[in-house]
DNA sequence: CTTGGAATGTCAACAAGGCTGACATAAAAT
DNA sequence: ATTTTATGTCAGCCTTGTTGACATTCCAAG
């Protein structure tokens, strides 16, 4: 292989991997600032209206994704501590937009179910999310899509990798 | 237009449209959620040594891309509020990592520079960051690469965009 | 069976870093 | 001379991260 500093071995698509100068790194890292701040803000904008922050959006979106999911699961997943997620879920639960079930096999734990409501404003905050998401797809082509699928793959610490990836061909 | 769910038009890349199902869709939100948290992993680890936070490295790495820039200039960039942006600046002036020169043509504006030690952290924060776009550069390959800006540019707001696009082809 | 440890989840309190509002100062613009 | 602009500062609030302490539940070893 010889993936050397200067070689120009592409393993997917390429001309050159010369390319890599600080400055192109520093765009892309801009780039990806930029972006996030782009892809926050519809969703960002539909929360204040409610009072919640994005904390809030993401325990809606992964319990959406994984009904039934365990608090354990979750802030594994969310990367924060149980604590921190706690208080989030609370509202969400007086709230009526989450619903936590005694486990029945092990009732040390908490099962997480939207309710209609919850389901309600999950979609809300997905869908304008995914409009702003396809807007771009649309913008850049199946063929940037799939390469911006591949930098961010890359980009995941490694044991998120694998649960991401674990994870991205399930059915609906 | 006519750009229905079952059309095929493609404007750029491609070879279908008709990718961009729901689930398609959420894959790359979360792909986008998990790759930035990864994107800010050991830039963070860093900063936790200084007792700093993200909002320094912000500040550094702005600072230190446009030498001499105003405190105006820098919450426009940054998105902030000059309070929030104050606090964050007021410590990094203490330390002595930022220097504040009184506006020569007006001297109501304070233009921003790092101090030698500034541009040594800012230069240790961003070659951790580097280090990991580049790796995930080299991983995806250089197709990959231009269709993950593209993609990005995409997902910015358009005045964010006309912002960073007016600063991507400057010199060093 | 009982007791101790491990797993799970809740409550309390603190810190970072967003925010708004009010106000001061200096300099520029009118 | 007055108003506007750029900046800084103080106070106080909110979200969301943290750690520490504690309650509950399960399971396994004695």
């Amino acid at each position: 292989m010889a993936l050397g500093n200067t070689g120009t071995s592409g393993s997917s698509g390429g001309e050159s991997l010369l390319f890599l100068t600080d400055e192109q790194l520093r765009k892309g890292i801009e780039a990806m600032f930029f972006a996030y701040r782009g892809f926050t803000a519809d969703p960002d904008r539909i929360l204040d209206e409610y009072g919640y922050g994005r904390a809030h959006h993401r325990a809606l979106h992964f319990i959406n994704r994984t009904h039934g999911t365990t608090v354990n699961n979750l802030l594994t997943v969310l990367g924060v501590t149980k604590q921190s997620l706690n208080r989030v879920l609370r509202t969400l639960i007086e709230d009526g937009l989450v619903e936590s079930r005694v486990g029945r096999s092990d009732r040390r734990e908490r099962n997480l179910f939207l309710t209609e409501a919850g389901r309600d404003l999950e979609r809300k905050l997905s869908e304008a999310q995914r409009d702003r998401m396809r807007a771009a797809y649309r913008a850049a082509g199946p063929q940037a899509v799939a390469g911006f699928r591949q930098v961010l793959e890359a980009m995941m610490d490694d044991e998120i990798l694998r649960q991401f990836q674990s994870l991205k061909d399930r059915k609906s």
